[in-house]
Parts: C-alpha cells; sequence; structure tokens
DNA sequence: TTATTTACCGATAACGTTTCCGAAACTTGA
DNA sequence: TCAAGTTTCGGAAACGTTATCGGTAAATAA
C-alpha cells in the first residue's frame, strides 16, 4: 500500500507534476477547468500532498513549539487547546511539553523543539531569568516567540499577559467593602513579574481606602502549600480576617485546613482565590475568584505568532493585556 | 542566518558527505578515528541533521498521534506525558488532539493526524462504535495503534486497559464491608465498555456477599451530572445509604449536593469515587476512591506502539490490563 | 610474491514536493 | 497578417538527507 504521489496523478491525466502542483496550490496560471479536473481525479486516486517533502522544500517545518510549566491547573490545557486549534487551521503542526517547574528541563524541551525545527513558539517560563540568554539568541535569530501568563521584563518579544494588578486591585477591594479589615495575601514565588503586579494591586486597594497594608505571606500555586502557609498562621494565632491567595489550588489548601480546625468560611475567615478552577464552584463554601479569559489568552498568543511568522523581519513586538472578571461567590461574602 | 547543512561539514572536512552520514548514523563502515573528527566539527559549526530531510528519504515521519477525549480531568494530562517522555526519547514527535468529546471531532482528528503523516497512533475512543469503520481500515493497513481506556472490543489491536471489574469489586466491597445497604452505583454512559465492566464488579461484589445488587443510575463523569443525580435522589426521597460514582468529579458533585441538604458524609450517605483526581484529598470530607496508574498506562501504551513500529508485520496484538489501588479515605468509613 | 578478503570511503540516485525559466498556444491590436 | 502580449503548461533544478554500489588501499591468507 505506497502512498499515491504527485507523479501517479500527473501520469494518470498526462500532465506534468508542476500542473498537479499548481493545482493544488492555488496558482493564477492554471485554466480553472484543468485545475478542477486535477483536483477531483486526485480525489479519486486518493492523493495527499506529502507534507515533507512541502517542509524540505519551502524550508519551513510547519511546527509550532509550546512550552508551559505544568499540566496540574487547568489553566494552562485551556489556553493551549485554543491555541492549538487557531495554529492547526493555519496548517500549523503544534508540539506541547511541559517543563514541570523546572528551568532544566524547559531548556531541555526548548532544545528538543529547536531539533524539530519549529517556525516559532509560545512560551511560558518557569523563572524570568533562568534561560534568558538562550531566548535572547532566539530572539536576535528572529525566531518568531510569544510568551504569555509568565513573561520576563527583560526580553523584547510579544507577550500576552494578564493584568494581574487590575484585578488583584479588584479583588482586594471587593475584600476591603465587606468590611474586612486585616487581609493577608498569600502571594506566588516572588521571582514572578505577575506576583509582584498582584502584590502591587494588592497595595494599591488599601491604599485608596486608606489602609494599613496588609501582610504578604510567600507562598505557592499548589494545595499542599496553601494548606502549609494556613497551619502555620493557626500554630502562630495570627488567622486574618480575609485571605486572598495566589491561586484557586493555593485558596483551598489553605480552606480545608481552616475548616478542620473549625473555623467557619467566611464568618471566621474570608477568602478569595485567582484564576478560577475548575472547582471553585464545586467546592464548599464556593469560591469568590479572579476569572482569566484561558480561550482568548490561547487565540490572541496563537494570531500574534500567525502575524508574526507572516511578516517575519518587519514586526515590532507588542504585548497585549488582556481583561478578566471577579466571580463573587460565598466564601468572601457575609451578609 | 543559514543552517548548516551536512553538505557544510563535508566541505569543512574534506570528506562526503556520505561520510558525514554515516558518522551520524553509528554506520559500521567509518573508522573511529574520522568518526569523532566529524562529530567534533560538526558541532563546532553547529550542524544538526535535518529531520525532514531524514523523514522524507527514510519514508517515515516519526511523527505519533495521541486522541484523547477530553483535557477536564487530569487523568488524560498525565498519561499523555508519561507517553511523550517514552516516545520523545525514542525520537517521535507527539501530536496531542482532544476530541471535545464529540465522535465527529475524534474524526477530524484522526484525518489531520493521517495528513501529518503519523506512523502510529495511541487512541482513547469517544464512543465505542462511531468510528469503527475508520479504525478498521487503518489496522487493515497495518497503522500501528495502541487504544486505552476506552476502548473497542470489536477492534483486534492493542489495549492498555485498567482492570475496571476488579477495582469496582473492591470498592463496592468495601463499602459492603462497612456495613452499608442500600447501595447505588452512578454508573458512566452505557456505551462505554469500561463502564459495563464496573457495572459487573458491583455485581460480583453483592452476589458474593448475597445481597441484592443495588440500583444502577446512568450518569456521566461530570461534576453537574453527579449533582444533578444527587438532587434527584433527593427529590424522590430515594437517598442511598451509599454511593459508589463513576469518577471522582461525578462523586464530588454528587457530594456537594448532599452537604447543601445538610446529609452528613459518611453517617448518612457513604461515597466512593473511581481514577484518583487531585481533588479526592483536598475536598472535605476526603474521598475513598479508586487510583489509576496513569504513568504505567502512559508508560506501557508508548511502549506498546514502539515495539509495533519496530516490529511491523509481525507483531500480535495484546491487551495489557494494570492494576489500581483502593484509597480508603474519610467518604466511605464511618467509626 | 600473489590472490583474496576486509576496512573505509566517494559518487550518485533517490524521496516528493515547489519554484524558476522558458516555450508553446492563444489572444489582441493595428 | 504580423508583432506583441497573455495565458497555460512542461522541464529541470533544488531542498538535505540516506542508501546503494563500486572502488581503492590496507590487511590477511596462500
Amino acid at each position: 500500500m505506497k502512498r499515491t504521489t504527485i507523479k501517479d496523478v500527473a501520469k494518470k491525466l498526462n500532465v506534468s507534476v508542476s500542473t498537479v502542483s499548481r493545482a493544488f496550490n492555488n496558482k493564477y496560471d492554471i485554466k480553472e477547468e484543468t485545475k478542477e479536473l486535477i483536483i477531483k481525479t486526485a480525489k479519486e486516486l486518493g492523493y495527499r500532498p506529502n507534507p515533507i517533502a512541502r517542509k524540505l522544500i519551502q524550508q519551513r517545518s510547519y511546527n509550532i513549539g509550546i512550552i508551559v510549566p505544568e499540566f496540574v491547573n487547568s489553566y494552562f490545557p485551556d489556553v493551549i487547546m485554543e491555541a492549538q486549534k487557531v495554529l492547526i487551521d493555519k496548517g500549523y503542526q503544534v508540539l506541547i511539553m511541559q517543563s514541570n517547574d523546572s528551568s532544566e528541563t524547559e531548556l531541555k524541551n526548548l532544545e528538543t523543539l529547536l531539533d524539530n525545527m519549529v517556525d516559532g513558539l509560545i512560551v511560558s517560563l518557569i523563572r524570568e531569568d533562568d534561560n534568558i540568554e538562550k531566548y535572547k539568541e532566539l530572539l536576535d535569530d528572529k525566531m518568531p516567540i510569544v510568551f504569555f501568563n509568565r513573561v520576563a521584563d527583560k526580553l523584547d518579544a510579544c507577550k500576552v499577559v494578564f493584568d494581574d494588578f487590575k484585578w488583584a486591585f479588584f479583588a482586594t477591594e471587593h475584600l476591603i467593602l465587606q468590611g474586612y479589615e486585616d487581609i493577608v495575601y498569600l502571594s506566588g514565588p516572588k521571582h514572578m513579574r505577575l506576583s509582584l503586579n498582584r502584590i502591587m494591586g494588592f497595595e494599591k486597594a488599601h491604599r485608596k481606602h486608606r489602609r494599613d497594608v496588609g501582610k504578604i505571606i510567600p507562598c505557592g500555586f499548589s494545595m499542599e502549600e496553601g494548606a502549609k502557609a494556613a497551619r502555620q498562621m493557626i500554630e502562630n494565632n495570627q488567622v486574618p480576617r480575609a485571605i486572598f491567595a495566589a491561586n484557586d489550588h493555593c485558596a483551598i489548601g489553605a480552606m480545608r485546613v481552616f475548616k478542620e480546625y473549625g473555623y467557619n468560611i467566611p464568618k471566621d475567615v474570608a477568602i478569595v482565590g485567582f484564576t478560577e478552577s475548575r472547582l471553585a464552584e464545586h467546592i464548599h463554601p464556593t469560591l469568590t475568584t479572579v476569572e482569566q479569559p484561558t480561550k482568548d489568552i490561547g487565540i490572541t498568543a496563537a494570531n500574534l505568532l500567525i502575524e508574526q511568522l507572516e511578516n517575519k523581519g518587519m514586526f515590532v513586538p507588542q504585548t497585549i493585556v488582556l481583561n478578566g472578571r471577579l466571580n463573587v461567590r460565598e466564601s468572601s461574602v457575609t451578609h
């Protein structure tokens, strides 16, 4: 069962391979009639252009690499799948890699993607600084790259980011307006730009309402770390009236511990999460959280990359900031 | 910035391209000395063999396609990532597609993967029957395929499955041994083999302990469906003493509703889930559930595929059944 | 010494496309 | 009717590898 090639189609119709090629590439210099005939008999013969041969001659792989830190939260799968849809529609092939929260694996992933000759990359970084030299090299070589979510200030490239500042501000303000004093922020790792942005939003909300800025405790994005932070607060007898957490998993981990220790949520401790997860609606009490536009992020990143691929050379890097939504639920409201 | 090719390396050393190729392919008829020299200067020149050219001449894409129903549960991402690791190590490129729980998208995904000339496939089906003819064709054409999780009886192919019967049996027996009479099974869709297997396990456990088999209610895999089922039981005043659910999401959805209506878990209603999710340990009460060996499933599927690819032609399809574990937690134990 | 094997290497043809160049065939304008 | 332009097509080169075949030099056997 050999695959039928362009030659088979050409021979069958007594035309040259060039003509068949033209028929399949919508070139102008071909008669409409012959084109249709070729397409028709090609279909009969079950001919499909060999993408590998095309890639070789066109000197493009039509491969796009996507690198993300993890697959634990639904956030990354969600944006990836949207981006993939857009890219596949444009004839690209998508290679997905996860870095397992390790900068070294990130670098290894990058290498394998380059071995596979990707035409472009969509990346969410593990740490801002770790592989920055490598990315700089690539950018200097005009490799199209779009960063999203976790980006690096020092890189002059396309970025799709969430307005972390603004939504941390709104989330904090929401807690303040509910009347809570003494709000603690369980922040993400400080080496991330988005953590800093959220901290700034947190602070701004306090300043606006003339409050002392609440305590900021470095935490992580996992349930375990959220739980650990909560346990520590309880042990130190420093349980605040409200908590704003780095993400939903972290919030849920903390929530669990508080409940175990008999705290009522939100009466004793109010909680707000970040980056709407599928759990927010399904735990008890339901979790107030900031929803990120995962679909838009994926689509925008993909489109930015395509633009770059098509206008290679003359393309100015741009940063697109997307908006979100605060989903207010039970965990933060006492009426 | 042109990519350096095999010719550049050959010219630099005044050898033929054949020799350079031999150096990179560990062929026997080359002097160890020259081989090392070639590898060394190739590295200096930054030469990497062009995978596309290699694919073209070898008539293999080194592409493997993976098709899964969804990315909502962590189950599929988990097995995919393990499989990918194995495959990448062997020099394969992995294309991941999700069917969004629609058989039509599954078919479309299949087509795009074939367009990309995949050498093999790893598939978890949406429905047993829907695209069966297409898969049959492929198998007849000697396309290496490994099915996992949701497989079709009618297809004579490699399969990696979980022993759903056995572990549904154990889960049910666990509930029986805890002393619960009147156990309801919220089953997955009936068109899936795994649902039927689990039902059989559920029944067997009842027979073994000489009980009447509990009610079986068709349900789905989502939290919404679990919640809906619970609400219906409450409305109909038919809340059982224990529930065995199709998966964790379903279990959690039901649990939430019961808690809302004031039922205590496990005192009023005990619950057991299936396919350990990341939530099981983090909800209240913690959820008893059957853990599937996601990593093993991914690794085994990948290895089976590689075996098939390497011994193409003479290869007998085999089914590998993997084992699991029952994680007993609070939701099912009253002491 | 000569014949025969062995080790190593080069030239060349493929793989299936696209692209460039040129040449028919046809059309247009005077 | 003829020159010039247009449309449509064919031939051949190219993309970067690997595979096949053959040849030379060295090593071994007779």
